[in-house]
DNA sequence: GTGAATGAAAT
DNA sequence: ATTTCATTCAC
């Protein structure tokens, strides 16, 4: 409708790009892409492969069928699940973040990534222009890399609001429409609604064909699989088809992503039919099990593969070099696993693997779901399902490692009440399993799922709203608790946290482990024939990360037995875009479940970890100067985490073109901290000559000395430090001083490492880096007193602080402990008890407030109401105003 | 899922 | 002028 359905004029690029924008989540672009050398996707890329193998599936009966359930498929496709749709090319700060990160967690290991961030933005605050500008460059020149690549590429999704179609309410995420075309984009509801009319978009699709390239990309999957799985089944036809693939496949895919703009989305396309189709068997299997949506496919596929992992797991654990990228091709293992499981073990069942699986998701599954059938058909991915996308993978997949035998639970579900346990220990299993390769079908298919109904939608809509608002006021209190335990729990606090570490530690070993020997199974054939291939190719090693890798792998192993056991359950995976997603899941679960409930405790480890930690961080320092370092990561003891590990190598494919990228991006200059300092430094006196910040100026410290300042400052941010969420950045002041002063001294010895340090404080103050942005209006909220800004000098910085965090958050104790603080400064113990019991009442009645005031009233509005309001209620607050 | 930062792009 | 989202990962 709207787009006109489409549209705009869009010249037919537009039209095409529309209809493949649906498939791919996000993918990372690689500029190589677009150069297309090579042609292995990037790093991160693997991903999309396996999102390619997965809907590679042959093509689409249904497409040829009906194009248009297709592009709506499609559409939904995109709508729903979060599509793929390839990932906004990194500005200059993201790339410096991506390049310095890992240095900050060195020198502030405690710190989270917030905190990190924030020390970035400093950094990049600080950083000359001449600096910035090769980052910068860089940046331009993946943006140019990734437009040429992706014409339409949008930057936006379309805006949801607007909703077109009442129906869908626009909801959807706003993740992953944008993609590329240009004219969908307005309405992605709209535009999948409305079929695109005509055929010309199909024509364009043909470009992409989502039934080609499917080919294209099923072919090198299966090529790839079927060397590596070998034609151990019988599937000669599918090894031929794979060498085919191999060779073609992999420049085909870039031409075809090239030409279409959107390479992996052209993939994606085929997506939901290929499930069908291409899944074929599995798939099918699935749905049956699956009452609810036919179009589970995808979610489908991986329970069959799990079951077949499983089955064939009898084999060895052992190597799994890597797993990585077994994670991709999820699909094709699965395809190669069904073949091959079919034909070596299951070879009576082989007649029928799809049965087999499909008995076996019924069993497990139950009753629900009828039996039948096979989506293929009829079933729409269409909009309406949605999705073809996968949904419950996870369950199915529970169910079928778990047991086979266990009926309960249906395996659609979600089931609301399962316990928190069975969900947690769900969780796990699915992310161990899950593989990430999976992930997107699973995000997919929740997206999906709830597709089935409207109602998904609004669900959906509605969930994020609610969801963070809600988590934002139990956080608070959360915090409030925390700060009230905090000085006594220190001790414990601190024992809990290494503990808490350890358990999550061990889980995640544990999860990888189970993934990686679950895919290394499948996989290892599949990998050594990437290797070799790749090997082949550059002859080179296959990467250097590898060596984190190994030492992930190494832990899994040990932790490794247990994890198994965890059963799983259908309710927890719900939804995990990505890694990361999964993690949180996961850490969700455990958290609530209590499990981690060290984890609590450490909420203050960034805090207490730069603090106290600034010892043994110290270990770190930087005391070389020197500017670049090749990879800090790997000199880093610690691991930064499998996670990091597991993302940066992907061994497999790329060789070149992730060499290439690699280099690019390693040849950005990496800045140590030291540097920063110093540059802080400098600029703080900058500042000083110059003017003062417009923040600055309401500030008074400048009179009085700096250490004086400084000290003051300190003493106040200890005390205070627990309370204050962000204490990160208070903490980031202090500690940073400290540690880098020492060292610094240390190294240099420089005379001025006070000043230095002061400076540095001083920087943590001043606004450079965080906060600089304006909160957004739905944050803004609660009010800034605009009055305090003349207390006394020492305690003007505090406001300072103050203000700062309350632009950022919304009043929460903390501003509100910052506050008192002032007041309350001088003794310890009032601030402390004081301060907890205030926050607490202030909080609640400030969160109530703002909540009705959001509601009824303009933020302004509110703002002055609560400050009015507030003060009544809480004292304190006053008796700071006044003062 | 969220957030912390900056920035590009779209609305 | 505002809002998305890109990266990272503890929470």
């Amino acid at each position: 409708m709207k787009g006109g359905g489409g549209g705009k004029e869009v010249p037919a690029e537009g039209e095409v790009s529309a209809k493949q924008r649906p498939k791919r989540k996000c993918l990372q672009w690689h500029p190589l892409l677009s150069k297309k050398k090579a042609l292995d996707f990037s790093e991160e890329e693997e991903d999309e492969d396996e999102e390619e193998l997965e809907k590679v599936p042959v093509e689409c009966p249904e497409r040829s069928g009906q194009a248009t359930e297709c592009v709506a498929m499609e559409d939904d496709g995109e709508e729903d699940s979060s599509e793929q749709r390839a990932r906004r090319p990194m500005n200059a700060f993201l790339l410096f973040c991506k390049r310095h990160r890992s240095l900050v967690r060195q020198e502030h290991p405690r710190l989270d990534n917030r905190g990190a961030t924030k020390i970035l933005a400093d950094w990049w605050a600080v950083l000359e222009p001449s600096e910035k500008q090769k980052y910068t460059d860089m940046a331009k020149e993946y943006k140019d890399a990734f437009m040429k690549a992706n014409p339409g590429y949008k930057w936006c999704p379309a805006t949801s609001k607007p909703v077109k179609s009442p129906t869908h309410a626009v909801s959807n995420t706003r993740k992953k429409a944008w993609s590329l075309p240009s004219n969908n984009t307005k309405d992605i509801t709209v535009a999948k609604k409305v079929p695109k009319t005509d055929s010309s978009p199909q024509l364009n699709f043909a470009m992409a064909d989502p039934t080609k390239m499917g080919g294209l990309s099923m072919l090198l999957l299966a090529g790839e699989h079927a060397l590596t799985a070998r034609e151990i089944s019988s599937s000669s036809s599918q090894s031929g088809a794979g060498d085919v693939a191999k060779h073609t496949g992999k420049s085909a895919l870039f031409q075809l992503a090239e030409i279409s703009s959107c390479p992996p989305q052209i993939v994606d396309g085929c997506k939901s039919s290929e499930c069908r189709s291409a899944a074929a068997p599995q798939t099918e299997v699935c749905g049956l099990s699956q009452p609810n949506s036919p179009d589970l496919p995808s979610s489908c596929m991986r329970s069959p593969l799990f079951q077949l992992a499983e089955i064939s797991s009898s084999g060895s654990q052992a190597s799994v070099s890597e797993v990585k990228q077994c994670g991709q091709s999820a699909l094709f293992q699965l395809a190669e696993m069904c073949l091959a499981s079919e034909a070596e073990k299951l070879e009576a069942l082989s007649s029928q693997p799809a049965m087999d699986s499909s008995s076996l998701c019924a069993q497990d599954s139950a009753p629900d779901t009828t039996p039948t059938v096979d989506l293929p058909t009829p079933t729409p991915p269409s909009s309406p399902p949605s999705s073809c996308k996968k949904k419950k993978k996870p369950n199915d997949v529970a169910k079928g490692e778990k047991s086979p035998g266990s009926p309960k639970k249906p395996c659609k579900k979600r089931s609301s009440s399962g316990s928190d346990l069975e969900s947690l220990m769900y969780t796990i299993e699915a992310v161990a399993k899950g593989a990430w390769g999976s992930e997107e079908m699973e995000t997919t298919r929740k997206r999906a799922r709830p597709s089935g109904g409207l109602s998904d939608q609004p669900s959906s809509a509605e969930k994020k709203k609610t969801k963070p608002k809600a988590k934002k006021q139990l956080r608070t209190k959360e915090d409030e608790e925390e700060k009230g335990e905090g000085e006594d729990c220190k001790p414990l606090e601190t024992e809990g946290s290494l503990f808490g570490h350890e358990t999550e530690l061990k889980i995640e070993c544990k999860k990888e482990a189970d993934v990686k020997v679950d895919r290394a199974e499948d996989l290892e054939p599949h990998i050594s024939t990437e290797q070799q291939i790749s090997k082949n190719i550059e002859a080179g090693s296959p990467l250097p990360n590898k060596g984190e890798e190994k030492d992930l792998e190494v832990k899994p192993v040990v932790i490794q037995t247990e994890e198994k056991d965890t059963e799983s359950k259908p309710e927890a995976c719900g939804s995990r875009k990505s890694e990361r997603s999964c993690k949180g899941a996961l850490y969700k679960t455990l958290v609530s479940e209590g499990m981690l409930t060290s984890l609590r405790a450490n909420v203050d480890r960034g805090k207490r970890g730069s603090m106290r930690g600034i010892a043994s961080e110290s270990e770190i320092g930087w005391i070389d100067e020197t500017c670049n370092f090749s990879q800090p990561a790997a000199s880093n003891p610690k691991k930064l985490k499998k996670s990091k590990s597991k993302e940066e190598p992907v061994p497999g494919n790329l060789g070149k073109l992730e060499e290439e990228f690699e280099k690019k991006f390693n040849s950005l200059p990496q800045y140590s901290p030291l540097t920063f300092d110093k540059k802080t430094t400098a600029v703080t006196k900058r500042k000083k000559a110059n003017v003062a910040n417009p923040l600055e100026n309401p500030t008074p410290n400048k009179g009085p000395s700096p250490s004086q300042k400084k000290t003051l400052f300190h003493k106040i941010v200890r005390k205070y430090k627990h309370k204050k969420e962000k204490a990160g950045t208070l903490e980031k002041a202090i500690a940073q001083p400290d540690p880098t002063a020492s060292d610094t001294c240390t190294a240099k010895s420089d005379s001025s490492c006070a000043s230095l340090a002061t400076e540095n404080r001083k920087m943590g103050d001043v606004p450079v880096g965080s906060q600089k942005r304006k909160a957004r209006k739905s944050k803004i909220t609660h009010l800034v007193r605009t009055a305090d800004g003349r207390l006394s000098p020492a305690e003007a910085d505090k406001v300072k602080e103050l203000t700062q965090d309350q632009d950022g958050k919304p009043l929460t104790h903390e501003t509100l402990c910052n506050t008192e603080s002032c007041s309350t400064d001088p003794g310890p113990a009032e601030s402390g008890s004081l301060p907890a019991f205030f926050s607490l009442a202030a909080l609640a009645e400030v969160a109530a407030m703002e909540n009705m005031h959001r509601g009824q009233r303009a933020v302004s509005v509110a703002a002055e109401g609560q400050v009015k309001d507030m003060a009544p209620q809480t004292p304190v607050l006053i008796s700071c105003a006044d003062q």
